[in-house]
DNA sequence: TAAAAAACCGACCGGTCATTCGGTTGGTAT
DNA sequence: ATACCAACCGAATGACCGGTCGGTTTTTTA
């Protein structure tokens, strides 16, 4: 593995567990065994790095929630909908380490002065609820969907299945304990109200 | 007001907005006119003040709470519950800069080896979904509240109240819009199921 | 194979960090 | 008046921080 990647790897780990401002480049150094000017040599500052790992991040996730699509097929929107929900925490768990970076505050903080950083949390935001919206509106024409917003729904939903997440993330509750729960929630949510007419 | 409390204020604001390193006791010194030692006279190190701040919020929390469901008369347990979700969102919005510091990864990384930490954070947790609970628990026995397992339904509804308030923090969309479509889903998710026996 | 470019090194820099310490102040009990 | 004590001060300290720079090694190009 070339040195690059050596620290976009171990510096990704470093600031999910450590903070942006609780990971230190002379560690990221001792980390990676390169020296402290080979890092500045590939990246030009701290936070040119942490973007750097953020648009990779995102891509993995984009690309991750693509090809679930593509090799899922759901039988109607309703299934679609549990099925990424589903699929949401399972990712969550199998990539605790990099969604953690999105569980902390200082990338949030850091997108209201840096555009870049504010364009890649965006994108990631907006494929998420997409692809919820997305499964609602089919739930809606097939009729597994009863009538509801389907943007406000899909964040209802998608602040629902992340504070599922978080609980987990913070050790006070095993949240992978509440997993029928939450899809139980989901489905009671979608398929009570108005039929679409 | 006293040098020290003057310091509990400011701290708790950077705290807050900076996060725990991204705070300096130079920087906290020069907002309270208290000198570096005076800092260091009243509270044995920076942990130690972040744990008072933390339990003074504890306090706060707690006690907002208490004073709401004295104040408060609900003809019912699902009643209960959206009043409980409607205040919380309402208390989120009002204590903005305080709720920030539990939207933070930090202390909940600190009560990993800091068991009063832990404390702290599991006394408002635990406050928070016992209530919930309580009025589950009082909505399944008057029967506005369908039968599912209490704690674990507690867990979710807050899951997703919290999950709503953090959208809001993002700034990445406004969750004050939201307001309604969670209150329908909490509804939805209560009234739904099988009917207690 | 020679020249150009990219990767890499590690000592070094100025600045900031949390924390310490010796000393001053002002109130209070004896 | 004296002794005491907690509140307060601010300069000093050593560790650590992100970032720079001149030079060496490795790879690519021609």
């Amino acid at each position: 593995m070339s040195k690059r990647n050596a620290i976009l790897v171990a510096a990704a780990s470093l600031f999910s567990t450590n903070g942006f401002k609780g990971t230190s480049m002379a560690e990221l150094s001792r980390l990676t065994g390169a020296a402290g000017g080979t890092i500045f040599h590939h990246f030009k500052n701290k936070e040119d790095l942490f973007l750097n790992i953020l648009e990779n991040l995102k891509k993995v996730i984009l690309a991750k929630f693509e090809s679930h699509l593509e090799t899922s097929h759901y039988n109607n929107g309703l299934a679609m909908v549990e099925g990424v929900v589903a699929f949401y925490l399972q990712l969550s768990e199998d990539m605790g380490d990099q969604f953690l970076l999105l569980h902390r505050h200082y990338p949030y903080q850091m997108a209201v002065t840096n555009p870049v950083c504010q364009q890649h949390l965006e994108a990631i935001f907006d494929c998420l609820l997409d692809i919820f919206e997305k499964g609602i509106i089919a739930g809606q024409k097939d009729g597994t969907v009863k009538s509801m917003p389907p943007r406000q729904t899909a964040m209802v939903l998608f602040a629902m299945a992340d504070g599922i997440v978080r609980l987990n993330t913070y050790h006070l509750y095993n949240a992978g304990s509440l997993y029928n729960d939450l899809m139980t929630a989901c489905r009671k949510i979608l398929t009570t109200g108005k039929v679409i007419r």
